[in-house]
DNA sequence: ACAAGATATGTAATCGATTACACCAACTGG
DNA sequence: CCAGTTGGTGTAATCGATTACATATCTTGT
């Protein structure tokens, strides 16, 4: 194995000290010119490249920030990813990836990826972790470098980064509102889970802001599957009074839906409107097109990397609370349709 | 901030030395039973958490494995970076994620990786890497610890992991047959792409072997996407002489396809029996659920973590042109059935 | 012309774990 | 009883970059 050149060999050649070569390196402004030089040719000559386990080492600090997924497998967060992907690497820094699950089963801490220098810090997509874990974090020393995106754990101050769920959720019914609509449902996701109760709550409000009729079994229980939709249909089709036009909490909820309607004969928007959320790269390419309120992954991603870019670099600013809320917007394409009487 | 506490720590409070604690932790067996409870009582006293970054730099390596995709917001890598991800880090090591853009736009090098201990070893999942890049990793040094999954670069000895395409493509073509289907389509992948490239000349081949007759009109090209499948549906339609069934290099080119179909008043499997190649989570919840060409992408993520941890850890054994070939299986659903005069 | 700053560079300590080597004690076998 | 082995532990060098501090040289203003 060829050995990399370090910093002494590149000292050597430029002959300056190693100190010179690391300033010339990082701070080039503080060398003069001539040495400057003289360095990025040794450098070239040498064909150094930063040794970063060093640097990691006496800087103490590992230049990547670890993403935490509910589960890798799911595609939805992969668009996030990019986001969060493209912003730190334009900062130099590495994505660490890691699933919940995983963590889990292997017996680690999740706040040690903080403390052995593994990662200046963390961006979690999962509001669902244990209470156990969450209460570790909140009290370590390092909770300031822990950020929530998309989801995000109530009555907690992690900072975080979202949508605006409750004005989708209020978009998505007016949209249904004024195509005439006055009877309408609403399949949610995971019980529990904060984007659910925080999208069902919106619904409700809105619904009575319109004086509209919303019988309790209208509100029907998912978990953001694909499968969860399909049933969600078949509670649909067993009402005796049936809603005109349902909203969804995500847009895996509202394809299963219209799937399984379609394989009973219910055509969309014919038989009834179907609103999804999040505006997927699926939803368009379905049939029929998908109305959805459209969340910017990518821009979720970008912002959560920033933010949480602020608080490594500036460790002492007081960023207690930051909540960046990003705006939604309705896509509307051809799952939804003026009632007809 | 709480300093956390180092090896000579906890050195001091079991009253050894430094080289004890380091090995009662890597090595506990050489160590005698009493220091090893002392030790380990001193471990939980102090709340010690080895520093990484001081371990990387003195063992010169990273314990993280570098995945590159060629685009990170495609969910088609999910579930192999699940495999990846599980086996690693049930081997202790960490999983670092760029996509092939962003480490050009950023102007990296790959090679770098290995060389400044960021990452022991890198996953390929992309085949179409800039051949300048791919001929500067050919004679790196540490050329050894790069692996390709799902694609590969013909003409290099690079070891890979991947599914058994030939099969697939034959094991479509005969399933289509046996339906009594004599008139075949195929919608390839992009043109230049590899996996495009086997499937296709296994489909050529076995429609040969079968004695059909394959017009060359017959194999449209596509590029894996949903819009492709669209616009080969549209290709399809416009055929005087009409292919009963076709074969589709990628799931999401089927669902485009017959949602095409669809929007032109053709049913499927009525008019066309369409059969896919992967098995994505979405093929069985399509509407009609898709008969596929299943490939295990978590084993494929597995065995690729596997394989690379193998030559890493034992870099001096033979491993040149090792190659992984996964099986592949066909899931008989309702887009494909018997062809009826 | 000289004190006071600015500029450029070198010296050497440091980050924290690993491990080659040395050492000592206890045991074994002839 | 001693040479040779085994087992357990300590000493100190080492990985390679960063940076506080010291030093040397050059400006600048009075």
């Amino acid at each position: 194995m060829v050995k990399t050149s370090t910093l002494q060999d590149v000292a050597r050649v430029a002959n300056v000290s190693t100190a010179t070569v690391s300033r010339t390196l990082s701070n080039p402004d503080v060398v003069s010119e001539s040495t400057r030089r003289r360095v990025s040719e040794a450098v070239k000559v040498t064909g150094y490249r930063i040794n970063r386990a060093a640097r990691n080492l006496r800087t103490q600090r590992s230049y990547s920030v670890l993403v935490l997924l509910p589960d890798l497998a799911n595609p939805f967060f992969s668009t996030i990813l990019e986001g969060i992907s493209s912003h730190l690497s334009h900062e130099g820094y590495s994505l660490l990836i890691a699933s919940t699950k995983q963590i889990h089963e292997s017996g680690e801490r999740l706040i040690d990826y903080l403390d052995d220098v593994r990662a200046d810090g963390i961006i979690i997509l999962d509001g669902s972790l244990d209470p156990q874990v969450v209460e570790m974090l909140k009290d370590a020393p390092q909770a300031n470098r822990i950020l929530f995106a998309c989801e995000w754990i109530e009555g907690t101050k992690f900072p975080s980064v979202r949508c605006q769920n409750r004005n989708g959720a209020r978009t998505a019914v007016r949209h249904l509102y004024e195509l005439d609509h006055r009877k309408i449902a609403h399949v949610t996701g995971p019980k529990e889970n904060v984007l659910s109760i925080t999208r069902k709550e919106a619904f409700i409000k809105e619904m009575a802001q319109l004086n509209l009729v919303l019988k309790p079994e209208w509100i029907i229980i998912g978990d953001f599957s694909l499968a969860a939709g399909c049933l969600a249909a078949k509670t649909w089709i067993e009402f005796k009074e049936r809603p005109t036009a349902v909203f969804c909490a995500s847009d895996q909820l509202a394809i299963g839906f219209i799937s399984e309607l379609s394989r009973h004969n219910f055509k969309v928007p014919r038989d009834i409107s179907v609103i999804g959320f999040d505006d997927i790269d699926f939803a368009e390419q379905f049939i029929p097109p998908l109305t959805s309120i459209r969340q910017d992954r990518l821009m979720i991603g970008k912002t959560a990397s920033k933010m949480l870019m602020a608080r490594i670099i500036n460790p002492h600013d007081d960023h207690t609370n930051d909540t960046a809320i990003l705006p939604i917007s309705l896509v509307i394409r051809e799952s939804t349709a003026k009632y007809k009487t």
